[in-house]
DNA sequence: CGAAATTTTGACCGAATGGACAAACGTTAG
DNA sequence: CTAACGTTTGTCCATTCGGTCAAAATTTCG
């Protein structure tokens, strides 16, 4: 009878249980559907209970969705943050390639979600992204034209070279039907990824080289 | 009262407009909320009609939709049919890549609605995906193959080639809310089509110019 | 055990949804 | 003018939607 919902302590194992049951629900349908193309009766079915049971756990629709989308910002800017400063140039962006290209092998779903979100011209999310992830960004920005600066990399634009690395990872999440359907059964297997990653590793890093002036 | 619809031929010009209408109000909700979160309401009103008036000249909300991404397919391939074996390679790649960032210029909204049908497992258009697209894909692919072995361009996987330069140049037209969010007002007017079409260049003409092997 | 708290569900509600229909409106050609 | 055809809309319908509620079932704990 009482709502557990609100109180920032989750209380029985069983309310944090089921509260994960339903997130994890909630993604299937919400990353393949959208926000509005989802219903809570799926949700519900998916999590193998009642509609009411699962309001008992989310105030509603936009909270679970809330929930999710706050989850998944938290490990989503992760790889990002660890590009460093320290180490050299072409490694630290192989690294984050390669991290980059795990996730949308692991958590296909998120990446999903959040795609999502932005092909709704992300109305829940505006001002995370012209805050946090601006910020985070130009940041790392900075930190790649220093490496540019000193001649480690070859000059270019640190924000669009920032997109394509996300552009071209994330496509094996949100596109990965297709990329499966042209690859076709033989090479569509789980080979993909190593594929791709060689094929990214090869772009960024020799198109990244650096070469003309000197430091 | 008899119904338009089934004939080939449209008859009245009046006919044709509306469905003109119609469709261009229809690619902005489907493209925005998918399909299952489009609604009728919304596209008739975004037309400027009543939803009976609209569904007199479509049969339903799945033929609005169906006629709606056969045209897109039509015109989503043309790029890459124009790749050509004749010609400089690099001059044919730098080509495609510029025909595909003018088209996530120029129709966000038909490239927003391809990326929602994959997010949603393409239920809609697996057949061509696994026909019509993987052929022209793997026809292109041997295209890429012959540039290689005759030492024109670095050796890679052409497929995954292809799939880097889709990623790229559509993540101008799905995320450009987050493309807009991060490079801020003064970066994100309509020069990041000109700034983007920099960086992709270097990266795949770099990435992929020949070294090691003789011919 | 048994009482209190937690969890689950069936029934229900108003609003929105995709769609049908016939009547009304407009246009045009004889 | 008017009959025939094309177009538009108000009304209606069954279903689904997000969400509520009180009662029932279950668990927890003294």
């Amino acid at each position: 009878m009482t709502a557990p919902l609100q109180s920032p302590r989750r209380r029985t194992r069983i309310q944090q249980e089921k509260r994960d049951v339903i997130l994890d629900a909630a993604l299937d349908v919400f990353s393949t559907h959208g926000y509005r193309g989802a219903t809570i009766d799926q949700i519900a079915e998916a999590a193998g209970m009642s509609k009411p049971n699962l309001l008992y756990y989310f105030k509603g629709k936009e909270d679970i969705h809330a929930t999710l989308i706050h989850r998944l910002l938290e490990t989503w800017l992760a790889p990002l943050k660890e590009l460093d400063d320290i180490g050299d140039p072409l490694t630290e962006i192989r690294s984050y390639i390669r991290r980059k290209l795990e996730m949308a092998r692991d958590f296909p779903r998120e990446s999903r979600l959040f795609a999502n979100e932005m092909l709704q011209g992300a109305p829940r999310i505006m001002p995370m992204l012209e805050g946090e992830l601006k910020s985070l960004v130009d940041e790392k920005a900075e930190v790649i034209k220093g490496w540019m600066r000193a001649g480690k990399i070859a000059r270019t634009d640190p924000w669009h070279l920032i997109f394509a690395i996300w552009a071209t990872t994330q496509h094996y999440a949100d596109f990965d039907v297709q990329v499966r359907a042209v690859l076709g059964p033989d090479r569509g297997g789980d080979g993909r990824f190593e594929d791709a990653a060689r094929l990214l590793e090869q772009l960024f890093l020799e198109g990244l080289r650096p070469r003309g002036q000197v430091s």
